[in-house]
DNA sequence: GGATAACATGTTACCGTTAACAGACAACCG
DNA sequence: CGGTTGTCTGTTAACGGTAACATGTTATCC
């Protein structure tokens, strides 16, 4: 890979005369442009980012720390940030935590280390460790889909509770008097959210005894586990309300393995939307977050904040989240 | 953010001795490393890796270049990226081109300047400028999901040929006679070997005149519109193959306004399966592809090559393809 | 006891780029 | 004609880190 210096030596010019002409910056006359542009031409010479940004302390590139990048909720997200920050000229580098607190903390030192311009972080846990480590060196911040209460941060994310609330809602409206909430982790704030949502339903209803909480991870599996334990209980619900969509595909197999129909038997709903794109056969009744634009307006929180344009108030930005009714929730079957 | 000459004067020491306590290289007295990693753990001091890879000329970075995460055979991909190069201590950038031979361009150049130690693409189109491109600044370069004829360069992808040649089988197997193919763009390789899969079952099978191909783009769009000319032309087929889940989708929409009941008036097959973690309901008989292992394969090799241990000819690995035979397709109706 | 080796630390120079300063020359002005 | 202004180009130093070299100290050996 040839240098600044090559492309001088070839054209018969200083390394600080090539500069000008790669940045249109200082007088440089025709005859010489001319001759240093064929000359970087010739060589292919492509300037060196790095050493750019060891002068200027920024490197357009900010880091995209989340869970799981295969969650489509997430990939959503991702594709939004990813437009957002190219648009303005921005790399996004991406990191898959799996929910472990250790690997972000492994990525954030990683991505600090590179000397990114700004994080945008899908935090593996409440814990405010992670904040404070970018804080305390000077890097920017924006917490997406999560709430970090201990911790002054920009955050942008959907309306759980809001959202629970609606759904667990639709469930009574339709006449669901047990309903059963199978929950992710409570070390995590869209799960503390949700199941304030579900209370607080039930509560208004006057059905706060009632209320019937497994908690779990998001995961397929962990909505396997807590759908079999809770069809172990009695009375069995009529309902359920997964927390998310790995969640609800995990209760839907234990369903379909014990024998009972969709919403004729039970009801099943659940959190978070498929795209249009990957649905076959649109079933579940849920709550859609409008995860592409969280992804843009926490890209351009954070853009904002580099270029020096925001408000020094952390700015929380709670975006509404949608019921969309569909197949997977019915009445329900009338006592026996 | 502090720099190595800040932990330097704090504990009292030279830059060097205290880059030789970070690297763990040569000779430091005890008494002196605890009094550097005191003054690295006072001041939060993090390395800075741009000077580093100044020097030393790798940067721990690759690029992944694809045409839409969105996809989920491409989201799974890049977490195989992701996953493997982690492992290696490598960071992952990753950049959208929706197919635009532009954008494909302009991040390309991007990433040279950023002086990723290498890149994965997945091509746009089977144009070799991209992969020229690199290889004139010798940057290494896997080439992902698609072939690229006219120049020579590592590449891994799916069989899709072999694939589907047996998707087509599957339907003639069935007693399909008119089958018609939904394809993605011409341009693109894995459409090119589709299409050939395509025509070899059907000549195999003395059918090569039934051949029935319509090309479009590899969306759901795209399988909308070819779907819809597909119904138009008589007689009409009995079994479709889409080129892709995008299209099978649309396609399928197609279908389901014109009244007609999948697999019983009409079978539909599709390249590239759902991840089981987001198929509530497992309908389409499919050609499934390896993308995890497809993108742990192809970042293996990416890194054995940076790491010098590759050979010098160009690898093509070809991963094979899996046929799962589920609802969707079915024998013909039986001729009025 | 002087040579030698092992240990411990510091100095210089460089990676590629560019801001700040400096110098040279031409045009223009009063 | 001397001074000012505008145009064009070059030199130096710095961004943060470390390899290579240099230097000094202490322990070891014959």
């Amino acid at each position: 890979m040839s240098t600044i210096g090559d492309v001088a030596k070839r054209a018969g010019v200083s390394a600080m005369t090539v500069s000008r002409v790669i940045n249109n910056s200082g007088y440089i006359s025709q005859e010489t442009r001319e001759r240093v542009e064929q000359a970087i031409a010739e060589l292919g010479y492509v300037p060196n980012a790095l050493a750019r940004s060891l002068r200027f302390k920024r490197t357009k590139t900010i880091a995209l720390i989340l869970t799981d990048i295969t969650n489509p909720f997430f990939t959503t997200l991702a594709r939004g940030i990813e437009d957002a920050a190219s648009e303005q000229g921005f790399s996004v580098i991406f990191c898959n935590t799996d929910e472990s607190q250790d690997e972000e903390a492994e990525y954030l030192s990683v991505v600090v280390q590179k000397q990114v311009d700004g994080v945008l972080l899908v935090p593996a846990s409440s814990s405010s460790e992670s904040v404070t480590f970018l804080q305390d060196r000077g890097v920017p911040c924006v917490v997406l889909d999560r709430r970090l209460p201990d911790v002054a941060v920009d955050t942008v994310r959907g309306d759980s509770e809001a959202g629970a609330y609606r759904l667990t809602r639709h469930l009574l409206d339709l006449g669901h008097r047990r309903i059963a909430l199978l929950n992710g982790p409570s070390s995590v704030s869209t799960a503390e959210d949700r199941l304030a949502g579900y209370r607080r339903a039930l509560d208004e209803a006057g059905l706060s005894s009632a209320a019937r909480v497994y908690e779990g991870s998001y995961t397929v599996e962990g909505g396997y586990r807590t759908a079999k334990q809770m069809l172990g209980d009695t009375p069995r619900p009529t309902a359920v309300f997964a927390a998310n969509n790995f969640i609800a595909i995990g209760a839907l197999r234990v369903l379909r393995e014990a024998g009972l129909r969709v919403p004729d038997d039970l009801s099943l709903v659940a959190f978070d939307d498929l795209p249009a794109t990957m649905m076959i056969d649109p079933f579940f009744t849920v709550i859609g977050q409008p995860a592409y634009e969280m992804g843009q307006r926490a890209t351009q929180l954070l853009l904002e904040h580099l270029a020096g344009q925001s408000p020094a108030e952390p700015q929380e930005i709670v975006l509404p989240a949608q019921l969309i009714v569909r197949r997977s929730s019915g009445p329900p079957p009338a006592e026996i």
